[in-house]
RNA sequence: GGUGAGAUAGUCAAGUGGCCAACGACGGCAGACUGUAAAUCUGCUCCCUAUGGGUUCGAAGGUUCGACUCCUUCUCUCACCA
């Protein structure tokens, strides 16, 4: 049971830091049923989880299994300074109402993985606030500059001449202080974190905390163009509220590359299954889009329903391996004959009659699955179905 | 506070009076080939019913027949020194 339990919290894991206190909390839960404390701390930044984020979620969720309770932490406070992020930027400071509102629609995401009875969320607004200028120089004391130009991110703005604000000196020290303040056991993060988290254990040794917390970390997940990392802001994301189509098509896009890489971090398929899917690939028994496609249809029913899965499967079957065209598309309708490269911008399939006109001279734009080849071309009443390309299509009415 | 450098399309980055809607690279879109993979090749990539017109090169003025290019002021960024 212990040893099970173990493997399936290591499982993906970039780095774990002091195994012991996580054997010893396990021990403790099966043999008198004691839980502990996950910590795992979110930017309020993006109102939208995405396939990135939950690889840390589905971890918290296995610590839930074998006793743990997870303190949900909301980066209300932390989320005004703007952490030095892998873009090693300034991060633009939200305003308040912006996160309130995004923690709104995060937390509602989340518990589509997590257990609500076995999380609190927790702000950190809340403890950091009444912490207070003294608080903040005491806290600051714990650290020397050396030691924080020890952090990559840091280290290489340095180098680079990027500027760096002293502000976002202090996130490391307070996302270290949270984990004073909740007296985590474990806490876990993306590898990007690895400083902050490490900063935790030697906060809590500072101040005293009587066991460190145990540190846990995730490697990151890369977005669809498979180098960057997931994000929004980077468009290159799969967002746990796509629609199922969507999100099917979206997975069956990566590269075959990319490829091993969800299945590590998304798929609860063993890793020796895995493997075993791996050597067929390469030994030609397995066609990699089929794999592709067996991956795609877990993950997608995972936010979905199987059901709706397995249709996504099909409509894609249709729409690309026969060409036809899908069941379900935005329509629109028009009261006049319109101009094609009008109706395309106003379907939302060209960003601008410029656009459009260039799209119907490369060949691109079909009408019922002919080519258009007259860029002039009037659309008379009747009813139509545009297409731009292979992804784009939107059903038109013109009376 | 002092000195110097700089701000050009999604990003990087050429352009120092007309040949500039602005070289190039990356990204993006489309076409061919495919497995909506990768690689490769080709085209496109400010807006406008367009062999034409309009609006762009941090902002506002000015010089000029003509400005991304020259002048003035302003805003912002960076570096070095304190």
């Amino acid at each position: 049971m212990l040893e099970e339990a173990l493997q399936e919290i290591n499982r993906g894991t970039a780095e774990i830091i002091d195994i012991e206190r996580i054997t010893k909390l396990l021990t403790a839960y099966f043999d008198e049923g004691k839980t502990y404390t996950v910590k795992a701390g979110f930017d309020p930044t993006a109102p939208d989880l995405h396939l990135g984020h939950t690889v840390l979620l589905q971890k918290l969720a296995t610590f839930q299994k074998y006793g743990g309770r997870v303190q949900f932490l909301i980066g209300d406070f932390t989320a005004t300074i703007g952490d030095p992020t892998g873009k090693s930027a300034t991060r633009k400071v939200l305003t308040s109402e912006d996160i309130v509102k995004n923690i709104a629609s995060y937390t509602t995401q989340a518990f589509k993985i997590l257990d609500e009875n076995k999380t609190d969320i927790v702000y950190n607004k809340d403890w950091l606030e009444p912490l207070g200028a003294l608080g903040m120089l005491e806290l600051a004391s714990n650290l020397t500059v050396a030691r924080m130009l020890e952090r990559d991110d840091f280290s290489k703005r340095y180098a680079s001449q990027t500027p760096i604000a002293v502000s976002e000196f202090m996130y490391p020290l307070l996302q270290g202080y949270d984990s004073v303040y909740l007296k985590s056991d474990i806490e876990i993060g993306g590898t990007d974190q690895k400083f902050n988290l490490l900063m935790g254990r030697q906060l809590q040794k500072a101040y005293g905390v009587k066991k460190q917390q145990a540190v846990l970390m995730m490697p990151i997940l890369e977005g669809l163009d498979g180098v960057q990392k997931m994000s929004k802001s980077l468009g290159n994301y799969i967002g746990v509220t796509d629609e199922a189509n969507d999100m099917f098509g979206k997975i069956l896009s990566i590269s075959d590359a990319l490829m091993w890489r969800y299945f590590e971090l998304l798929s609860t398929k063993s890793l020796l299954e895995i493997q075993v899917i791996k050597d067929g690939v390469v030994d030609g028994s397995l066609h990699p889009k089929k794999v592709k496609e067996e991956l795609a249809l877990e993950i997608t029913a995972r936010f979905h329903t199987q059901d709706l899965a397995t249709k996504a499967k099909e409509e894609f079957e249709k729409v690309h391996a026969k060409s036809q065209i899908p069941t379900d598309m935005a329509s629109f309708t028009f009261n006049e004959t319109i101009w094609i490269a009008k109706a395309l911008v106003e379907c939302k399939i060209s960003a601008s009659t410029s656009q459009a006109r260039r799209d119907i001279k490369q060949g691109a734009v079909k009408i019922d699955q002919i080519k258009v080849s007259d860029e002039q071309l009037q659309l008379q009443s009747g009813e139509y179905v545009l297409q731009m390309g292979k992804r784009k299509f939107a059903k038109v009415k013109v009376n």
